[in-house]
DNA sequence: GGCCGAAGGACCC
DNA sequence: CTCCAGGGTCCTTCGGCG
């Protein structure tokens, strides 16, 4: 239970989710100006009181506003830019998406929501526009205090993973239903798609995209019902192995995870070869294997498929005895302490404590093991497993294919963000490493495109696309307008990325800070119908807060009009409430106000939501009497 | 000016 | 022929208030 949050449904992995944003900017066309398009706009702009010619130029490349056409609707194509879609007619796709999307009221509101972006870009070039050189040189000195602070704290102590399971749900499924291996499958409804196959994916078929589509670019695609129990199964025997080195790992959601290998490195070192020794099971193994709770039948079939892929992840395992001890002696990056990164201390938790990794490995690899089973007679392949972060990480994805039959990817890196790119970077069944050097570091970054790092999407792209950048370096040419353009927030994190900077501990579990529920439905009008189905949200709200022994301060519902507009109302009370009739008597009166507002009108809606959040953060962690955990 | 609450979004899975 | 989720977190903007 104190895994609770993470339980939260993900969605799935690297997906793009639906986006797109499908770089108009040709990236060789960038380079060649990449200089600094914006800095030489905005000169020009400023020495010629007509600029803004220039810089509006810039901003209509990446989002003409001009109507229909073929430029617009950046927002529904298909990203281009992600693992496994070699070779697939990206016109093609995005001319069946578009069709099948054309007129409808989705479709309007994302013109809507295109337009208001474009607008958006257009006053930020406005403003670029009207930046000085002497702004930019002031802004520049400034920022280049913070890059000196910031590389200065650079923390290159830790070896963090980030692990992230393959194309997750549709695995699990493929796995349990041989009949859908060899078959383009997705996982969701027709409603929405949560995940999708490799196969499926040939076809255009992704995460986030509405069933529907995905049966237009794909005619025999096959959409299974989601099961979360059984996900949620296989994260937690997931969960189990990485557990073992690192017990602080953080899930993010039942898919992926972040582990800090730091301490179990050291740890390994002095590991005798046993200890890193696994065996590759055969058929025979599972015969006898704890799995008996699946039906013979998927079994057998399972392991057809698994023998296949059994095979250690990646290169050879004999290369794996080079116990490089010269990883050691890295001395270059002192341990500094790291100010920056967050603060949190990783393992000063007082929680349980799973005693020492060695036991926990101890014990779990017994579970690995079928019962009664010896692997040195039974003919497994024995794999012996070196030392270094690599070959850890190579195990641990070993070990969770043996144990789930399902692949991994992992990205090691010095902190949070560049792990979390580079699990992306091999994507299936594959790993990358990069090495704690600044070297190693900035080699990566370099060509990086902005919009695989991890919270820049789709529109913090395209505003960074209007000005040149797409890449990385462009990032840290450009950080002088950057800061003036960007709130501190936000060109602080870029400035940050642009360094190849993150993270570097792993937050502890954090407390929840809000639950929702909430649906989509066809059309409600009737406000005898929109109250029944506010009833019934907050009647499942209600359950859920009190499943949790938690309480919200701040009740708000949430309405999505026919036309996707969305509305959110909320009220704080003066008193934390969980239970249904407290819920509702606020639900009710916004609900009330809004059926009111649009009068005569009736208020059409398609899905409405209900939720109840905590309020902000007490300052100092208020000694108010041993409060409850309750949201305050 | 600073903090808070409300509303709207961006982003992630 | 219809048909685009649901669970979160965090940031930004704005108006009110003391």
């Amino acid at each position: 239970m104190e895994s609770c949050w993470l339980e939260g449904e993900g969605q799935e992995e690297e997906e793009d989710m639906e986006e797109d944003w499908s770089a108009p900017v040709d990236g060789r066309e960038a380079q060649d100006q990449h200089h600094s398009p914006a800095l030489a706009r905005s000169t020009v702009s400023f020495s010629s009181p007509d600029g803004p010619s220039v810089a509006s130029d810039g901003a209509s490349s990446a989002s003409s506003s001009s109507a229909e056409g073929t430029g617009i609707m950046t927002r529904m194509e298909l990203n281009t830019f992600k693992a496994g879609m070699e070779g697939l007619d990206k016109e093609k796709i995005n001319k069946i998406i578009m069709e099948a999307s054309k007129g409808s009221r989705f479709y309007e509101n994302e013109l809507r929501k295109e337009k208001q972006m474009a607008g958006r870009i257009s006053a930020m070039m406005d403003r670029l526009a009207s930046i000085t050189p002497q702004q930019q040189q002031e802004a520049l000195l400034q920022v280049d205090k913070m890059v000196e602070d910031l590389v200065e704290g650079r923390d290159l102590s830790r070896t963090i993973v980030h692990l992230d399971m393959d194309a997750f749900y549709a695995a699990v499924e493929m796995r349990d239903n041989p009949a859908l291996r060899d078959k383009p499958m997705a996982v969701g409804g027709i409603g929405m798609l949560s995940t999708s196959n490799y196969l499926a994916r040939k076809y255009g078929v992704r995460a986030a995209m509405p069933g529907f589509i995905g049966k237009k670019l794909c005619p025999d695609l096959v959409i299974v019902p989601t099961n979360f129990d059984k996900y949620r199964t296989v994260s937690s025997q997931v969960r189990d192995v990485l557990r073992q080195y690192d017990p602080y790992f953080a899930p993010m959601s039942l898919d992926e995870a972040y582990m800090d290998l730091t301490e179990y490195l050291e740890l390994r070192k002095s590991l005798p070869e046993e200890e890193r020794t696994f065996y590759a099971h055969t058929e025979e193994c599972f015969m006898s294997k704890e799995n008996a709770a699946v039906d013979n039948q998927k079994k057998e079939d399972m392991l057809g498929e698994t023998q296949a892929s059994v095979k250690v992840p990646e290169l050879s395992v004999n290369s794996t005895t080079n116990i490089d001890d010269e990883d050691g002696s890295l001395e270059k990056s002192k341990v500094t302490p790291c100010h920056d990164d967050n603060v949190s201390s990783p393992c000063c938790g007082t929680e349980e404590l799973p005693e020492t990794c060695e036991q926990i490995a101890k014990d779990v690899k017994e579970k690995e093991k079928p019962e009664g089973h010896d692997c040195e007679t039974m003919g497994c392949e024995k794999v012996v497993f070196g030392c270094d972060a690599e070959e850890v990480v190579r195990e641990i994805r070993f070990r969770i294919q043996q144990r789930t039959y399902l692949t991994a990817s992992a990205g090691i890196a010095p902190n949070m963000m560049l792990a979390k790119v580079c699990s992306d970077q091999n994507k299936p069944n594959g790993q990358f490493y990069i090495p704690s050097d600044c070297e190693a570091i900035m080699d990566f970054i370099k060509d990086l495109p902005v919009r695989k790092v991890c919270g820049i999407g789709k529109v913090m792209a395209q505003q960074l696309n209007a000005l040149g950048i797409t890449t990385c370096t462009h990032l840290y040419e450009q950080r002088a307008v950057l800061s003036l353009l960007f709130s501190p927030i936000s060109s602080s994190h870029l400035l940050r990325v642009a360094l190849g900077l993150g993270a570097t501990r792993i937050e502890r579990e954090s407390e929840r800070k809000s639950m929702s529920v909430e649906r989509t439905f066809s059309e409600l009008s009737k406000p005898s119908e929109l109250y029944r189905k506010c009833w019934e949200l907050c009647e499942a709200l209600a359950k859920d807060l009190q499943d949790e022994g938690l309480k919200g301060r701040t009740v708000t519902i949430k309405l999505k009009t026919v036309n996707f507009e969305v509305k959110q109302r909320g009220q704080t009370v003066p008193r934390a409430v969980s239970s249904m009739n407290e819920i509702y008597d606020v639900a009710e009166e916004l609900l009330k106000m809004e059926i009111q507002q649009c009068q005569p009108q009736p208020l059409r809606l398609r899905l409405m939501g209900s939720s109840a959040k905590r309020r902000k953060q007490e300052k100092p962690p208020t000694k108010t009497t041993t409060l409850d955990r309750f949201f305050l």
